[in-house]
RNA sequence: GGCUAGGUGGCAGAGUGGUCAUGCAGCGGCCUGCAAAGCCGUCUACGCCGGUUCGAUUCCGACCCUAGCCUCCA
């Protein structure tokens, strides 16, 4: 039985999938105006690693992830780089996969654009107004009048009253209400626009995800994600919007990832401090899998501070598991000892941190039947080992060892020179001349590269 | 001000009413020509104050502190 700490109830339920043996998931994705920070990178990584795992538990798993090409971020960015926003969005479209790619993101198996689906926005929006809970404004905007729907505040927690109270209030003429939020905004002049019923304009950016997800998955479905920082006004909104014009309980479960932090401060745009996933990708780490472990390593609901030491220690953890997995054949049995204790953490709430604690436990068990020579044991948890990895996305890199941190690898010694001192060397020990044999060792550590000499009389090395 | 999370050993980070997180770092040992890797052993932990309990880091209450949301944001 999977539990999933569920935000619309405020604790742990347990996944029960209104089709038996299929979960529908709707995840918010992207607004696509520049490149993925590290933030984005753990939204994609976290509902990843959610739908690996109920794959790998059986499950028939749809998974539907937006991408909003449309908002006013978008329309001033296309302006300042003079650029037409279709080939703005596209650029950064493509960007997205190329990150995702190397992160090890799977592809979501539906990828709706909002552009794409402008009849079924425009549908949803007059159903609102038929139905009382939305009204075209004087300035042409439409808006959605949130104190008709009852449940309002119910994800976020919030009360009308106080978010009225503690409001910094927009006056806004428009609004009958200072918390109702546009549906369709107006065209100005020069600004993309389709037809509506309302004169030209574009959907606002709640009822383009309420639309879309009703629209591929229907009025009720499993589970509903994003970061955080969605569920309120966003996932609220999305909330009052969908059960209002469908009259359905729309997502069963809600699901929010933590913030990644820097310095205990939320990394966001608007404050500036956010690392891209292409940048921390090029220098921070050797290999996109990293950037996956350190992820992993903490609970996806808490905040996760980065910062180049962890992600250094996320490193050295992950290189445990490859040292482990050395030199073992792939093609060995697996052992099926450890997939109970990984699937009962996972099982609670996709418990990733005691997941990858298992994972080390079995690098232990392999080092210790490599110990005792036995070599059919170590293979079998290594096998083992991997199959588990895989359900967290960790694909676990041949090339690891050669890869060393940025620096090293790209300054020092080809392959093919290291693998020439490293042969030299090895002769040098066979004739037992260690002065030799420690110079070259010397010289090969000061460029990065680390020796071990093997039992059998082979040397391995790697980039430190 | 309202609401929501959270405060765990040198660091990161899980978890639990009474024997183990896990990784890194430290210390002692084994292994090694010496190393490296690995293995074994080992060390100071659960913000503060009360309460419940045979027993609380784990439950309850107050307090202090931090972060987030209440405005666009994964």
């Amino acid at each position: 039985m999977i539990r999933i700490h569920n935000s619309l109830a405020g604790e742990k339920q347990p996944l029960k999938p209104i089709t038996p043996g299929q979960v529908r998931m709707y995840v918010c994705g992207l607004t696509v105006y520049d490149r993925m920070h590290v933030g984005h990178a753990r939204m994609m990584i976290v509902f990843d690693v959610v739908k690996r795992y109920l794959q790998y538990r059986g499950y028939r798993v749809t998974h539907v992830r937006n991408i909003t090409d449309i908002d006013d971020k978008i329309i001033k960015r296309a302006a300042e780089n003079g650029e037409p926003i279709g080939a703005l969005t596209e650029r950064f479209i493509s960007a997205m996969y190329e990150d995702c790619d190397a992160l090890g993101v799977a592809r979501p198996d539906l990828e709706p654009r909002a552009t794409q689906y402008l009849p079924a926005i425009i549908a949803m929006i007059e159903t609102l107004i038929e139905r009382g809970y939305a009204y075209a404004a004087p300035n042409g905007d439409v808006m959605y009048a949130v104190a008709k729907f009852d449940g309002y505040g119910r994800l976020s927690g919030k009360r009308l009253a106080d978010l009225r109270a503690g409001a910094r209030v927009e006056v806004d003429e428009a609004k009958r209400d200072p918390l109702d939020f546009v549906l369709w905004k107006h065209a100005k002049p020069g600004e993309p626009a389709w037809d509506s019923p309302w004169g030209k304009g574009r959907p606002g950016w709640h009822i383009e995800c309420s639309a879309m997800s009703v629209e591929l998955l229907g009025s009720h479905f499993d589970i509903h994600g994003g970061g955080l920082d969605l569920k309120f006004p966003h996932h609220e909104n999305e909330i009052a919007q969908t059960c209002a014009a469908t009259g359905d309980r729309f997502a069963d479960i809600w699901m929010h990832n933590g913030f990644v932090n820097i310095d205990n401060e939320k990394m966001s745009k608007s404050l500036g401090n956010f690392f891209t996933v292409r940048e921390v990708l090029a220098k921070a780490v050797r290999h996109p899998q990293v950037l996956r472990y350190f992820m992993l390593s903490s609970h996806y609901r808490g905040p996760i501070n980065y910062s180049l030491e962890q992600l250094a220690q996320a490193d050295v953890a992950l290189e445990r598991i490859m040292t482990a997995l050395r030199d073992l054949p792939e093609s060995a049995p697996p052992t099926s000892e450890f997939a109970a204790r990984f699937q009962e953490a996972m099982d609670d709430d996709f418990n990733t941190a005691e997941a990858v604690a298992v994972l080390q436990t079995m690098a232990r068990e392999i080092n210790t039947a490599k110990d005792a020579r036995d070599e059919p044991r170590a293979a079998g948890v290594a096998a083992e080992l991997r199959l588990l990895a895989g359900v967290l996305g960790l694909d676990l890199p041949k090339q690891w060892f050669r890869l060393g941190h940025g620096s090293s690898a790209s300054s020092g010694p080809s392959d093919a020179e290291v693998d020439r001192l490293v042969a030299a060397r090895v002769s040098a020990r066979k004739a037992r001349s260690w002065a030799e044999s420690d110079r070259i060792r010397d010289e090969l550590a000061q460029a990065g590269v680390i020796l071990e000499d093997k039992p059998d009389g082979r040397t391995e090395w790697r980039r430190a």
